[in-house]
DNA sequence: TGTTGTGAACGAGTTCACAGCG
DNA sequence: CGCTGTGAACTCGTTCACAACA
């Protein structure tokens, strides 16, 4: 941990900045300023030219960014350039769908295991992933190297299949059930609750 | 709008205090410390009173908070007492699921809508709720009072379908779509992208 | 005594204004 | 001249220390 340590708000932004990039390369192009990044994010210039700024000198006064350079960067900052795997529980749900969904299977991440409670769902593929039992969570993930978790259950079984995932080693968790999660230290549990945000919502279309 | 402005992060966590109560007060409970619900939350206790606190003084000192009292009081901020209704797009994928799946179907919100684009989906009925073509969304909501629309179709469809719902009266719009939507100053976005939380996990996990 | 309520200090993130450089 | 890079000001949110009070 010799880099320097970047804002969280920053880390945030880094893989939509990236999968912008992505796609204008693909389309062609190889240069581009912080204003033309602006406009398709909605992320103001000088806020985009300081997240970038934090990772040394990547732009060309008057010119711009290089494209693949930036692009370089920042996978190589998110730790991108090794691969990724993600054991998916709740896979009946959201699990599978929101990956699909949200299209975040860029390289990177790999979705290697699924789990789900539901009897008929289990020996399915889904994906070209088979789905076992939540119970076989350690038996299947232990020695798999999985650092990644995505836990999809209903919120009455959140705790206990955490608990289940974190014992089989994984140390990241994206908890999408509305439940505080308590686990250990060296855990990091990010939390995304869709009536948070409803709530903001409406607390905001009231009051304006 | 006479009601003093709450810090937009204090409105976030609102749902989850309301959650909790909410099981607390069907426990049975009555009257709870900032310290029992830190415990519950993961929040501190200190920013819990701070949060309470703009909306007055609801506790007693020595004792705790009615749990009726601040039910009762969140509601009201959240403005859940009217009942907010949603369209969703995009059904097939995530919509429904994540609806479920985050039981976010607490008191004040009702899914009156489906759209998707998909031919084998249309005419069906899913939750109760009948799913229509994406095209005839305008048609479909025009005079409805429809103010909120989860987007869960795919990015490439992603600005079309919002044009589309802000045509049709939506004022707020839960975009879970990884892809930056630009639209009206009166219309409110909130962004969901597990990409971004993601990205940031594996930052964390590498770094610490 | 126990717990709320709150001004003040602190910290994180954003914006600004402009210096630096191709 | 245009666009990046950045210290300084500002804004917002959190934490602290302790006063208020049942």
């Amino acid at each position: 941990m010799e880099r320097p340590k970047f804002p969280d708000e920053t880390i945030r932004r880094m893989p939509l900045y990236l999968r912008c990039l992505n796609r204008l390369i693909i389309l062609g192009k190889d240069t581009l300023t912080s204003k033309e990044l602006s406009e398709f994010l909605g992320v103001k210039p000088t806020k985009i030219r300081k997240d970038f700024s934090y990772f040394g000198d990547f732009g060309t006064r008057g010119v711009g960014y290089d494209l693949n350079n930036l692009v370089r960067e920042i996978r190589n900052i998110l730790n991108l350039d090794q691969e990724w795997k993600i054991a998916v529980a709740g896979i009946s749900n959201v699990g599978c769908t929101i990956l699909d969904h949200l299209e975040f299977n860029q390289p990177g991440f790999q979705i290697t295991h699924a789990f789900d409670q539901d009897p008929e769902l289990i020996g399915d593929t889904v994906r070209g992933v088979t789905v076992h039992d939540v119970t076989e969570i350690e038996n299947q993930l232990s020695g798999e190297g999985i650092q990644l978790g995505l836990l999809a259950v209903p919120a009455i079984e959140a705790r206990g299949v955490a608990d289940s995932l974190v014992d089989a080693g994984v140390k990241g968790i994206i908890n999408l059930a509305p439940i505080f999660i308590d686990l250990p230290e060296d855990v990091e549990v990010v939390q995304m609750d869709l009536s948070s945000e409803l709530g903001r919502l409406v607390y905001h279309l009231t009051n304006s």
